[in-house]
Formats: C-alpha cells, structure tokens, sequence
DNA sequence: GATAACTTACTAACCAGTTAGTGAATATGA
DNA sequence: TCATATTCACTAACTGGTTAGTAAGTTATC
C-alpha cells in the first residue's frame, strides 16, 4: 500500500494513477451524484491535478460512465459464481438473496451509484445502463426467474407470480438499505451496525424459508443450511469517505501551498 | 385551471403564485434533484421571474425544502386514513402494502425525492428530513410493525422477524418502481405501462397472501377481498415534466426574445 | 400613497474544461 | 554505451460559460 516506493516502469505508475482517479471518482460520484460531485473533488482526492483527469477521460461524463463500470466490475464475479452450485431451486433462491444482502454493505458505493443511476434513467438519458442492462441485469434475472419457475414447477415453493417473489426477496433487502438512513433518524438506531446488520440478513433468510416454500419445515432447514453454510463477511471500509494521506506523497509542492517547486 | 381570469384577492393570487411555484420546484428537484435541478428553470416553469423565487424562498435549498414538505403532504392524508379500518391484522397489512403500490405511480414525485433524499442522507444532511422522520414515518412504521406482531399473536401470520415481513412486502414495491427504467432498458417491457402495474398490484397481494400467512387459503381469499375493495386509481399524469403553456401568458416581452416591452 | 407582488438588470462565485508547458522515462542510432 | 530525440505523465494557471443570489426599480392592489 506504500507509494513512496516507486515502481519501476512508467505505464505501471500510469495505471495506477488512472486506478487512483477511478477510485476517487467512485467515492464523489456515489457520495453527490453526476451533478454534485466536483471535479476538482476528484482529483484532490486521487492526489494529481484536475488537468490529468482530461488527460485520461475525455470529460465528467465519461470519467462517470468509467466509474460506475469499475465500481460494478468488482461485484459482477462473486455474482454470478453462486447461481452454478448444485442445491434445489428454493436453496439457491434464498443463497442467491443472501448474497445480495451481504453484497450491498460490502460495496455500498455500487449501490449508491445504482440508487442515483435509476433516478436518472427515469428522465431519460439511459444510453450508459443499455450496456450493463444487457450483460448484467438481464442473464441475472432470467436465471433467477426460470430458477423460480422450476422450483414452482416442482411444488417446492408457492405457486404464484415468480417474479414478484424475485422482487419480495431481493426488494426486501434493497429497502432495508435504501431506509437506513431514515431508520436512524426515526429510531435512532443505526441499520448499518454489524450488529443490526446480523439480525436482518438472519431475519431475512428465516422470512424465506416460512414465506415461499410451500413446506414450511423445509423451508427452515433450508434456511438454516445456507445461513450455516455463508459466514458474514467482514464490514471493513462501511463509511471510507476520508481522503488518504499518500495523496501528499507525489506534490510537487508543499501542502501548505508556500511554494518550494521541486523542478526547475 | 385558467390564469387568465385573475382572482380576487392580491392573498390569493400570491397563494397561488407561491404555489405554482413550489408544484414547479416538485417537478425539477425530483427530476434532477436538488444539485441538478436549476432555479431558471424552475420559474420559467412556473411561469414568474427568478428573482421571485427569491422573494417567496431564502434559498434553492430552502425551496428544495419547501417542494420536499409540499410533495409529502399529498400523500400524508391517505396515507394513516386506511390504519383506521376495522380487519384482522393479516387483511390489514395487505391493504397497506396495496395503497403504498398505488401511491408510488399516483405520486411519482414522491418517490423519486426520497430515493434522492435517501442517498444524500448516508453522508450526513439530515436536517431536512428529521422532522419528517419523526412526524410521519416513525409513527407510521411503529403502527404496521404492532400490526404485526399482533397478527403473529393471534397466530393468523408466520412466526418471523414482524420488521421482515414489513421490508419485505413494502420493499418488493419500492424495489419494483427503482428498477423500472433498468427492467425496460433490460426488456424492453415498460413497468410503467397501466397493464404492467395492473398485473403487478395484483401479484403483490396475491404472493402476500401466499407467503405471510399460516393458513394459505384464509390468506387467498383476504387477498381476493383486498383487490376487489380497492379498484385501480387514474394514472392521468404519468410523464407531466412537460411544461405548460400557461406560463406564456404572464411574459411582458414576447417568447421570440424580439422585444416589445409592454410598460414604459 | 403605502404596501405587496413582481421584474429588470446585474454581480460574484463557481466550475468544467483548456493551454502551454515541465521533467522524467524511453526509444533511437552511432 | 552513450548521446540525443521523442513520447509520456503530469501541473500551474487560465478561460469562459453557467448559475445562485441581489439591488433597485415598476406595477397592481388595498
């Protein structure tokens, strides 16, 4: 994690930089959105000059897009290694939203990036969601609807509309989240505790094994399979909207901003 | 409707002008919230200057403010009147998660608003919402969570975490809506549509009826019950982000820009 | 004629994006 | 292998369009 040690050749510290950039464009863009984050911000942040985000995005816009795909670069792998396990439809179901509830504490700046995003698909301008709709969103759901169909169709869980379990299950969670904040202020309690956030991923997949199999006991062993089964992970970085020090490292000049130019 | 016939009182026209103002300021912070949205714009929609904004609001964020209350007060009425009714717990709960469905087309603003006010909330500026944290949704939560725990009681709703059941029927709602412009862009298919909500209100109830409680038949049948009492609301004003023509009559220079002041 | 409602015309700050450059790394070629 | 040309990564300082906010007025109503 040191960046005093500098690598060896010049496109290494390049990608690294571009890596810094994104990084700090994730954090603004999630934090205030497209239109609140400051570009200035950004850079400040990823410890260069506003100048060198131009030089490797083409405008804000494009530093955006960049940065909502590298935000969801980071789920898209463990996402989708879960659907190939081999357990029963309704097994499956329950792992795969508890996957979902783990994953939106783990990486709240997709989520956030998600909540603005949907916000602004609503008045129009979608042309950067098309992609991730596609490639994304589209196979997930498919696999979770004919997953739901098959295990209706086996009369393991309840015999309605598969989608709207899709949206019980995973809405369930996103809600919770998507609250958290109201929650606090209303009750003074914080959702986003680890705590807090053991009782409702617990609470969750037991309210699944009652409410969608048509078997109730076996709805329960199932849900206690999978919560034996998934360790909750860790809680690292929940609110990591600080700025790093080794942004300092690479000045030129001082931070106090009483000169010292190093060149020339 | 018209303005042209000018009302009475000075009073009047002021409440009127103020509140046109505020409906103006609704429609932009929801559109492109409260960093997006311009003051320009908001008064160009509400047909008055810029500077009288200023002279109705301190502020954009005191405006922000004002159109954030207003848009809650459409909808704080309905909201508590179905409490009151006299039905079990189960028949209750599922009357709730219907009304809150209806709500989030009939009152598109609404939701929209929140969910922004519900990301700028995780970083901290709560002051805004406090009060209505307190006023409607705390009382309104503890209400449907005693709800709960009485329909568990009474052994007529699964023995779970009350809250869960609450996240999980008002989320898949929310959840529904949040990802409607993901779903048409995945799709193709419009969530919007008046037969796509249609379908979907119905599924919602109907899995609740399946999932939350013991004997499933007694849940179908207060399903059926619920969807027969509570007919589809009008959805008249679905995408009204267009901007009236009515703002044209009060202009003292022409909408050409060529001139012609009318005084002087 | 006094006050409330509303506008015109302006300003200061902000902020995305640009320009013109610098030093260091790397390629070239003798 | 050394010298020199070229490219790369990066910065300080600026630009100009945008935007929240204001001051000083005009018109309408009581």
């Amino acid at each position: 994690m040191t960046v005093s040690a500098p690598s060896r050749t010049q496109a290494e510290r390049a990608d690294q930089t571009r890596a810094r950039i994104l990084n700090a464009a994730v954090r603004q863009f999630s934090a205030n959105g497209l239109a609140g984050a400051r570009t200035e911000q950004i850079a400040e942040e990823a410890g260069v000059n506003k100048a060198l985000l131009y030089y490797y995005f083409k405008s804000k816009e494009d530093l955006y897009a960049a940065a909502l795909e590298s935000a969801f670069d980071d789920v898209r792998v463990d996402s989708v290694a879960v659907m190939e396990k081999d357990a029963t439809a309704g097994e499956r179901l329950v792992q795969i939203t508890l996957n979902s509830f783990d994953r939106s504490y783990t990486h709240p700046a997709v989520r956030t990036l998600m909540q603005q995003e949907m916000v602004r698909l609503h008045q129009g301008e979608e042309n950067r969601m098309a992609q991730m709709a596609e490639k994304f969103f589209r196979p997930m759901w498919i696999k979770v609807d004919e997953l739901l169909e098959n295990g209706i169709a086996s009369g393991e869980l309840i015999a309605v509309d598969p989608q709207q379990i899709r949206y019980a299950a995973l809405g369930a969670n996103v809600f919770y989240f998507l609250t958290a904040p109201l929650t606090k202020l209303a009750f003074g309690i914080d959702p986003m505790e680890r705590s807090k956030l053991e009782h409702r991923r617990k609470a969750a997949v037991e309210y699944l094994g009652q409410a969608i199999f048509i078997d109730r006991e076996h709805g329960a062993r199932v849900a206690a399979r999978v919560l034996a089964a998934t360790p909750m992970p860790q809680t690292n970085r929940l609110q990591s909207n600080k700025i790093e020090a080794r942004k300092i490292a690479n000045r030129k000049i001082k931070p106090d901003g009483t000169g010292e130019v190093r060149y020339k």
